[in-house]
DNA sequence: ATATTTTTTTAGGCTAATCTAAATTTTAAA
DNA sequence: TTTAAAATTTAGATTAGCCTAAAAAAATAT
């Protein structure tokens, strides 16, 4: 019943993977996603199937049983309660925590889990607006949307981001925008779907159509 | 410069049994510690070698390099740390943290090692009352005695434990003794070098032997 | 419907870390 | 100082996880 640390970083994988497309997946999207080869997710994929983590049919691609899916939720959620802690205690900015919860999301203990959430103050969402899975596995499905599919002025709040990486991170801390602000989209150019909105009632910012594609929003009222 | 689990652990166990002898490292010895087999031993001995982590001559035992040493305290002081979050942030007791540890001891982050000890306020020892080692590696070293080496009546401060097995610490805490208390030894067996002493000047007990060379004091005044 | 391209699997090999059994070296005993 | 015992190393296998190259199956284009 505890998987190593590339097992589960398989399951994690099939599972993001599943989340978009929801057919079965496929050996190549694995392999792209975990920067390996088909062969080798060809091996793996035969040990995971052998531990009822997923099933598989030779050539038509893998699914997640409810034990795969239970696990990857488990490691979705520690990664994020790990998160939350360096970010909120120990004061690591969101762009900077990632790769670190990568290594701590596979310590095994569900004492530590359970104490880690309850010092947390049993948050609801990680410092990049994802939801955090609780202990049975349930994770709320976001009410958030793009703000490029919101596509109409008006005042949205800033919930998440699609893009995890440093670079876009970091952008938008340059903008001074975090969780949680007000966005006021003012004009949108009909040309290159760039937005011009105010940030918190103070700056006006051009945003462009990468940008608003890779945030989420929730609008006001 | 990045090594695995299982060479720290190595590393690690080299170091501790280094503290006692202080003489070259046996095969045997490390194998008993690792609880694993003296040719698998062997075979990782030359890696280490190889990695300049130790000086290596076949049939006569090993020493750790200045680089070794410096991993070795780098891996204890981790370890260190994350026991103090345990038990003072999560509320673990003293009796629960280690394995745990064991775990987050090999999470490689130099920036997270640097932020937890500020976090938890640049402690000097761990739960168990050993010191924790700083980013240089240096580790002041302890001036507590074994209550048995004492071997005085008077008054005490218990400091730390040699043990740190899980029984022991149940049954210490079981005691309502922890690091901090005083202890008064008001006599000593000369039959069975069993200890009768006063606990926070409240409760008097009788401690085996075995008990009194296992808990560390420093003499008070 | 057949040929070409893409995807996936198999075959065969590599390294780190482990094991058991046998050989070798050192240490201790007679 | 020879012999027996203990410690250590070597030899040979195994497993997880990874690789490349070749074969096979599926998907796509003609
Ligand atoms: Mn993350
Ligand atoms: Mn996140
Ligand atoms: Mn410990
Ligand atoms: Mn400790």
């Amino acid at each position: 019943m505890a998987f190593s640390f590339t097992e589960e970083n398989y399951i994690k994988a099939i599972y993001k993977l599943g989340e978009m497309h929801h057919d079965a997946i496929s050996t190549n999207d694995i392999a792209a996603k975990l920067a390996t080869r088909a062969a080798t997710v060809t091996d793996m994929l035969k040990r995971l199937s052998d531990k009822k983590l997923i099933t598989y049919q030779r050539y038509h691609g893998v699914k997640l049983t409810e034990k795969g899916r239970k696990t990857a939720l488990a490691v979705i959620r520690k990664h994020r309660l790990w998160e939350v802690f360096l970010v909120e205690k120990l004061k690591f900015r969101w762009d900077e925590v990632h790769d670190i919860a990568e290594q701590l999301e596979h310590i095994h203990s569900d004492e530590l889990i359970r104490k880690l959430d309850q010092f947390l103050g049993k948050p609801k969402f990680d410092p990049h607006g994802d939801p955090i899975p609780d202990e049975k596995g349930v994770m709320r499905l976001s009410s958030s949307t793009r703000l490029s599919d919101a596509n109409k002025k008006g005042r949205y709040i800033l919930t998440g981001v699609i893009d995890h990486s440093t670079l876009f991170l970091r952008y938008l801390s340059d903008l001074k925008l975090k969780l949680g602000d007000e966005l006021e989209v003012q004009a949108i150019n009909e040309y290159d779907q760039s937005y011009k909105v105010m940030i918190n009632k103070k700056h006006p910012e051009f945003l462009s159509k990468q940008v608003v594609t890779n945030i989420l929003v929730q609008a006001i009222k």
